[in-house]
DNA sequence: GTCATCTCCTTACGGCATAAGCTATTGTCC
DNA sequence: GGACAATAGCTTATGCCGTAAGGAGATGAC
């Protein structure tokens, strides 16, 4: 399965999404020549095939998702997903943007720019955590659908206020997507790793560490400070619950880390501005 | 495909990382009976075959990676492979830990840990560069072979010098690794499909800049600061939102900023130390 | 020489995306 | 009403994938 998207009819799924939604459960892209056409009508619509696809990936992961799966929850054979869709790299294209649209209504909280980007960095974790299948559709050469594009825009927007320097603020907005996704890849593989193994991150580690000590005895001499670092771990807390809280702090404070490195920049554009 | 390793079977996987290199070629895993057995000899050995993979995987990504094509490759039958190896994922895991051995040989360079991380980084950097699929391999649950630990265990010994509390000192090492493997993700991807279309970034890019237009003909009122930072480009250069395109001067800028965190977060620990 | 053991092979199964061609339904026009 | 063209969704087939099953031939120990 090839996992990158934007490789498909870019010219008729860039029609797709940005064609305005009230044509939804209509004729799917009616185009210049919007007649009535002969032969039997459309049981499904480009949109409930999406929406379909979407809940299966939710579910089950990209894995589950194939032609034929959507099909089957339609009621359809694999093959009538075509009359709607070029193939399955444009169904992921029209998955990742419609995914998208939940980011949507986004009211900013007050309290400057650093809460915003704050406040803003959780809810779009949060979305990523609810569908993790979207960070395996590739991210150069993205799709630009409105709802992806509506995310830039609100973040670019929650930026505007810190006054930064076109590259910088460049990198700072592929520094925070790029540290997003991958704490919360991460959270997502191991979540799912638990699902589908049944054993829980901690009964996991352990057994790791027991295959280690078996196989690699001068593992302390050989890396001294891994061992520091994974000693200084707090107290005897080995409850599976651990794990994700542990997570869930070091995405609290890497996004610190980055806005305190945002707000050096800052302080170093508004001195050569002087 | 499953993307993810770490499923496989654990303990021989282990066997086989951490086993001394001297058993190369000879009997794969002796185990704890290593008598001369009867049978034909071995025609191949885990070593070549993890080898083969990579190479595999190297040049045509991991799509082109199937126990066939390396069986190919070896003159073999794709099932010759499973007289040596359990599945395709434990041959991942292999394949993931064997790669970082080219990470081995850091000296760190005078400077500082600033420097000496920085310098690290971008030699991470190119190695995911050049192993794109490494990228690909599970981070959650990783393998624990020998050389990724060596890895951890290098920038644990750069970072040393920084001095920094030991939660501090874990979100750093996750942002710098998730900074790294997202900015290495997006340039071999923008290559990969370079190659894979035909098409460069820049005419990709003005191509889907058309189609939007003719498509979103309110783009600009829509997204407003999506489109000023298009237009605050550098001169000609007339693609939409690329700040994908310019990975690597936001590479470096990105990783500025976050040791620019870490300078801050180094700064709050001293003073809290008082 | 016999036999157990081992490597590597062929074959097969169920999955995948999707190409090709078929059937049946529908709207339009006579 | 009947003919016809267009269409939706079907079945079938192709060529991939990982890998289970079992067989053929080679080899060392006895």
């Amino acid at each position: 399965m090839n996992v990158f998207a934007g490789q498909g009819d870019a010219a008729r799924v860039m029609t797709l999404l940005w064609a305005s939604p009230e044509h939804d459960g209509e004729h799917p892209a009616p185009g210049p020549k919007a007649a009535a056409r002969p032969g039997p009508k459309q049981g499904l619509s480009v949109d409930v095939i999406v929406r379909t696809a979407i809940q299966i990936a939710d579910e089950g992961g990209i894995t589950a998702l194939s032609m034929r799966s959507v099909g089957e929850r339609l009621g359809r054979s694999s093959m009538a997903l075509y009359t709607y869709i070029p193939g399955k790299g444009e169904l992921l294209d029209l998955m990742y943007d419609t995914a998208h649209a939940e980011l949507d209504s986004g009211h900013d909280p007050a309290g400057g720019w650093r809460a915003a980007i704050t406040s803003w960095a959780y809810r779009l974790r949060a979305f990523y955590l609810r569908h993790p299948w979207v960070l395996q559709v590739s991210y150069a050469r993205p799709v630009l659908g409105p709802h992806e594009q509506a995310v830039l825009e609100t973040v670019l927007r929650l930026l505007d206020e810190a006054r930064l320097p076109a590259p910088t603020l460049r990198s700072v907005v592929s520094a925070l997507f790029h540290f997003i996704r991958g704490t919360a890849q991460t959270a997502a593989e191991s979540r799912q790793a638990a699902e589908a193994t049944g054993t829980t991150d901690q009964e996991w580690w352990s057994g790791r560490a027991a295959l280690l000590a078996a196989v690699a005895p001068d593992f302390a001499e050989r890396f001294p400070h891994s061992v520091r670092l994974s000693r200084s771990g707090q107290s005897g807390d080995t409850s599976p619950e651990r794990f994700e809280m542990e997570a869930d702090d070091a995405f609290a404070e890497g996004l610190d880390l980055l806005l305190d490195g945002v707000e050096a920049a800052r302080a170093r554009a508004a001195v050569s501005d002087r």
